[in-house]
Parts: structure tokens; sequence; C-alpha cells
RNA sequence: GCCCCCGUAGCUCAAUCGGAUAGAGCGUGUGGCUUCGGACCACAAGGUUGCGGGUUCAAGUCCUGCCGGGGGUGCCA
């Protein structure tokens, strides 16, 4: 393994190549039949008798072989080239090949991970390409909720992950400033505007029920004055709209900034039909053959495109009454991301009652000649949100909806974006607000932060003798390498997590991380004491760890306190 | 009905293309403060991974049938 200028050691990659080089270095012997090679498998066995890294390529080779699994692991073992990490490299039954990394490799590792600080957790994985992460964009209709929450730490704490694996990422908000439910917005908030001045003016069926309707338009009211009551009834509620909705997506963008989340761009589905593309990607469309004008309404045959890519049912791409559907401009939205403005690969994540909308955007990037897999779509599960016992339904349209910005001043954003980030995306969360803000002292993410003021704390009394000249082949101790072994483990995650697209891998390393230097090291290596050799060297390991502890806490866009 | 997600310790959740003895946090019980920061540490109890079949050297993970929860199934988004 070699530590290049802007990437980190992967002690998984050096293994496969060195597996790989064996397996070759085998067949020229005659030691293995001439198959071709999988990839060798690599893990982190949980028993630690079993080494620092496993794999099972025996295991899997033996059947297409016609070998013992044990015997050819004894030959992998025999033909590996020498590498200076390892200080054993052991066989086991049933077929697996076990490394276990030196004490003085291991120890050297302190000083690359120093000079690299903020970088360590870089990794060539991304080669430049360049992809965007669209999240939260939820309809200007009604504040940001709870729920929102969730898809934002998501995808910023992804985006993050993979600028961090060598991608060239940006953040984008569609914003739906137009369309059906933006006119029942409207209607219901001249609605509210119109009864705040004593008319009689009913809210829609399909409108917007919820209170911050009525708040809505009292700001606007003594914003704006009455003069919208005068205007014909369509045009006011169409005004009123549109202050509305600029009111609404400036308060999610100050929401979302507070915690932690900037865009690259706010993306105006409306900008969509003022340039024409809405039109011209339905020509486009037609031009596939997968279109058809039937009842009055054009309808994208997604049925007749076939089984993977496909859909059950057919869509419809412009109403009867000549009005484009949502699906319509969401197809040019994404020919401009993915043609117009060509990004190698486009990362949307939507929550769960999004999930009919997959099949059938697949269906149309596909019928467009795009390669879907450029378009990777994240779901993640909704969250049950409770005060205790209750269980609040939320929904902006009935109005309960418990807010982000109230989950933010509850239990705080770190505390929010810790939590939401833990779970994996699939799995239904459960968020019990009343727990989350009693117990936010308990909360894992203090712990982790916890552990990095302590490493700051330690930097500070350390005073000149922190001075950088450490000697790492001191550092010996159980307790320091299980340290510089669960820290070179993270580029491992951020790989893992970029691969996957899988950010929930980060607050649980970082979770481990901090266990480890508070169980393990600070309990049992006192840094700074009579040995003044000691203290240097194990000063910079300090270093090392307040580094990587850093670099999960900013990866997951939480705070890194010097002291709490 | 059909499609998608989930079901793992009392609770909330992990478990790296199927790997060796299924792990954390909270909660519970016991013990520890002469503190490089006690927002801590040690130990303990707690599991037939919803249930039944199947594939495999190996299944929480893959296939299949049930059971239970959530979501979707609009000329809404």
């Amino acid at each position: 393994m070699r530590l290049t200028e802007d990437s980190s050691p992967v002690v998984k990659d050096e293994i496969v190549q060195l597996l790989t080089a064996a397996g070759a270095s085998a067949q020229g012997k005659g030691l293995l039949p001439p198959l071709t090679l999988p990839e060798a498998p690599i893990e982190r066995p949980a028993n630690p008798a079993h080494g620092d890294y496993a794999s099972s390529l025996p295991l899997k080779l033996a059947r297409a072989a016609r070998m013992n699994p044990m015997q050819i692991a004894r030959v992998l073992v025999g033909e590996l080239p020498s590498s200076a990490m390892f200080a054993r490299v052991e066989t086991a039954p049933p077929g697996f090949i076990n490394f276990s990394l030196g004490p003085a490799w291991l120890a050297e590792q302190v000083n690359a991970i120093v000079a690299v600080g903020p970088d360590f957790g870089h990794i060539p994985l991304g080669r430049g390409e360049r992809v965007q992460v669209e999240f939260v964009s939820a309809n200007p209709t009604g504040p940001l909720t709870a729920a929102s929450g969730r898809g934002g730490a998501l995808g910023d704490c992804l985006a993050r992950i993979l600028q961090l694996a060598g991608y060239r990422t940006s953040r984008e908000y569609y914003v739906n400033d137009t369309g059906a439910q933006l006119e029942a917005f409207s209607q219901t908030l001249y609605a509210r505007y119109a009864q705040l001045l004593g008319r009689d003016v009913p809210v829609p069926a399909h409108g917007y029920h919820g209170s911050y309707m009525i708040d809505l338009a009292r700001e606007i009211l003594a914003a704006e004055g009455e003069r919208y009551l005068s205007l014909p009834p369509e045009q006011a509620a169409a005004e009123l709209g549109r202050i509305g909705r600029d009111r609404l997506i400036a308060d999610a963008r100050a929401t979302l900034a507070d915690m932690g989340i900037v865009y690259d761009c706010w993306f105006s589905e409306q900008s969509l039909y003022d340039s024409s593309l809405v039109a011209r990607v339905l020509d486009l469309l037609r031009q596939s053959g997968y279109v058809e004008d039937r009842e009055g309404a054009v309808w994208f045959t997604s049925s007749a495109l076939g089984e993977s890519p496909g859909d059950q049912k057919d869509n419809v791409l412009v109403r009867s009454n000549g009005i484009p559907t949502y699906f319509a401009s969401d197809i040019a939205y994404h020919y401009d991301k993915l043609v117009i403005r060509g990004f190698d690969r486009v990362i949307d994540i939507w929550g769960a009652d999004h999930q009919g909308h997959v099949p059938r955007m697949k269906a149309a990037i596909t019928a467009l000649g795009i390669d879907p897999d450029r378009l990777p779509i994240i779901i993640h599960q909704m969250i049950t949100l409770r005060r205790g016992e209750e269980i609040v339904r939320m929904s902006k349209r009935t109005g309960d909806i418990v807010t982000l910005r109230e989950v933010l001043d509850e239990v705080g954003a770190d505390a929010a974006r810790f939590f939401f980030l833990s779970r994996s995306a699939d799995a239904h969360m459960d968020f019990d607000l009343d727990l989350a803000a009693r117990q936010s002292k308990e909360n894992p993410v203090y712990y982790v932060q916890y552990a990095h003021a302590r490493t700051a704390s330690i930097l500070r009394n350390a005073g000149p003798l922190d001075d950088g000249s450490g000697d790492v082949s001191l550092l010996r101790h159980d307790a320091e390498l299980a340290l510089i072994k669960k820290m070179l483990q993270f580029p491992e995650v951020v790989e893992l997590a970029a691969r996957n697209d899988e950010p929930h891998h980060i607050p649980h390393y970082a979770l481990e991380l901090a266990s480890v230097f508070q169980q393990e090291f600070y309990e049992h290596c006192r840094v700074l004491s009579d040995d003044e050799a000691q203290t240097r060297a194990r000063l910079k390991l300090v270093r090392a760890a307040k580094a990587v502890l850093g670099n999960t806490l900013r990866l997951m866009g939480i705070g890194a306190p010097e002291q709490m």
C-alpha cells in the first residue's frame, strides 16, 4: 500500500491486489487451474483471533477449481508477495486467509494521518465524476416538516461523502413553483386573506386546511395591506400565491441553512416552461414511440417499454385540458440534469410517498435513450413522529404538522442530524420529540463530540510539548494499536458509504471510533506524563484521533467543538 | 387485489457483493470520582433474527409460502 498525495491508505484494496498477484502467480506455476479469478472478498472479522482482515477467496474458488479450499488457501498464501503491512498471514478452516497488521507499520500510519489531517478519508473512487444530489425539494405550499429533515440530512451528508470520495458534487433543490398544488395553495391563501378582512370566502375542498395558512395570510396582510381584495379573485389568488410561495421558499432556505445545509442551485419548475424545454422533451419522447394520444390526453405508454425499467401502467403527460402534468415537467427536469447540464450521475432522494414515481421516471429516462443507472433514486421511509404517546400524523393538507424548525429548536441541529443519519434510508423511523429533547444530553452525538473536545483539551494542556516531534515507533500499547486500526478503517467506511449511497455508516463508525478512543486509549494510556518521549508520541496519536473524529463530524455536518 | 419498504435484546436501530461466537445506544442491575474534562468507566442480565419450507461448505442476509406494520396504486405532486 502506498499513501499517494491525494488519497488515504485503504488496507482492503492492498489485500485485494496482493491476492490477485498471488492468484496469477499460482496459475503461472500450475498450482491453480486457469480460471477467471473473482475479486477477492475482504472483510473485518468480528473475532480478533481471526486477524484484522480476512478473505474467503479460497471458499469462493473451491467449486470452480475443483480443489479443497484449505489447499487453495495454502497455495495463495505461499504465492503472496511480501508486504510490510502484515505481521502474519495465516490460513484457517474451512478456507479463510487471515491477515494481521504489524505493529511497526500501524504506528507509522499515525504520521500519515497527521500529515493529511482533514483530507484523511479522501479516496480516488469518484475520479472527478460529476454527481448531483437533489434532495428535500418539498412543495412550497407549507413550512418544511420534520420529515423533510430526514431527506435534508441524508442528501447533504451523501454529498459530503461523495465529495470526500473524489466526486465533484452539486446540491440541488427542485422548486415546484407551478402546477395544480400551487393553484390549490393560492386559492387557499386568497380565501384566508379574504376571511381576515371579513369576507366569507371558503377554503377549497382540495385546499390546504392547516392553520399555518391563516398565519401566512396574516403576515402578508400586514406586509402588503388590503389591496388584493379589490382585484379580481383569480388575479388576487395568483398574486397572493406567488408572494406566499416566495415567502415559504425563503423560509425553507433559512431553515435548511440553520441545519447546515446550503444548496448550489435552487431550480425552478416554472423555468422549464419558460424555456419551452417541457415541450421540446415531449417531442423527443414522442419520437421514441412511447407516446400515445387517447381520450383527449397525451399518454406515456411505459407499459410497452418492457419489464425492468417499465411501469405497470401508462401515465398522462398532458391532460385533456392541455396542461402538462408534473410527470411531464419532471421528465424535462431530468433531461436538463442528465443531458443539458450533463451530470454523470444524478441522485434523487425522495420520501416513500413518491415511490410510485420511480418506475415511470426510470422508464421515461430510458425512452429518451439515457441509461437509467445514471439516475439512482433513494427512497427513504417515512418517520413516525411522536410526542410521548401521541402519534402525530403529518400532512400539509390537513395541517397537522410538526415543522422542521420546531424540531431544530427542540433538539438542536447536531442531535437532529445525527439522529436522522443513524438510520438506513430503508428503515422506518420512530422519532419521539419529547424523548429526543429530554434525553439530549445522552444522545450519542454528544459522546462523539465529547471525545473530540477531549482530544482538544489534552492538546491544550500539553502546550509546547505538542510540537509534532513525537516518535511514533514508541506507540506499541494494545490500546494505541487498537485506536490506530480503528482510524485506518475510516477510508473504508467512506468507500462503503459512497459506493452504496448509504450515509448511515458514518454515524455508526463515529460512535465506534469515539468508543475506542475513550474506553481503550484514554482509559489505559495516560498521555501527559514524566516520560517525555512517550508523551510526545502519544500527543501525535491524539492529534491523529482529533483529525479523524473531526472528519467524521464534518462529514455529518455536525460541529466539532474544541470544548463543551 | 397488485407493487415497494420493513419485521433482529424491554425500546430505538446496526450487521461491509452470503462468512467464523448477531453488535451498539438507551433502559434495567451492581460497582467505581486522589478527574491529562465523570457529558466518564467496568461488569452483568437480556436473542430459536415474525413463522414454515428451499438453495449453499456457510443464511439475519438469497428464493418461496404465510403472518404483522408502513407506503404506493389520481388527467395530485
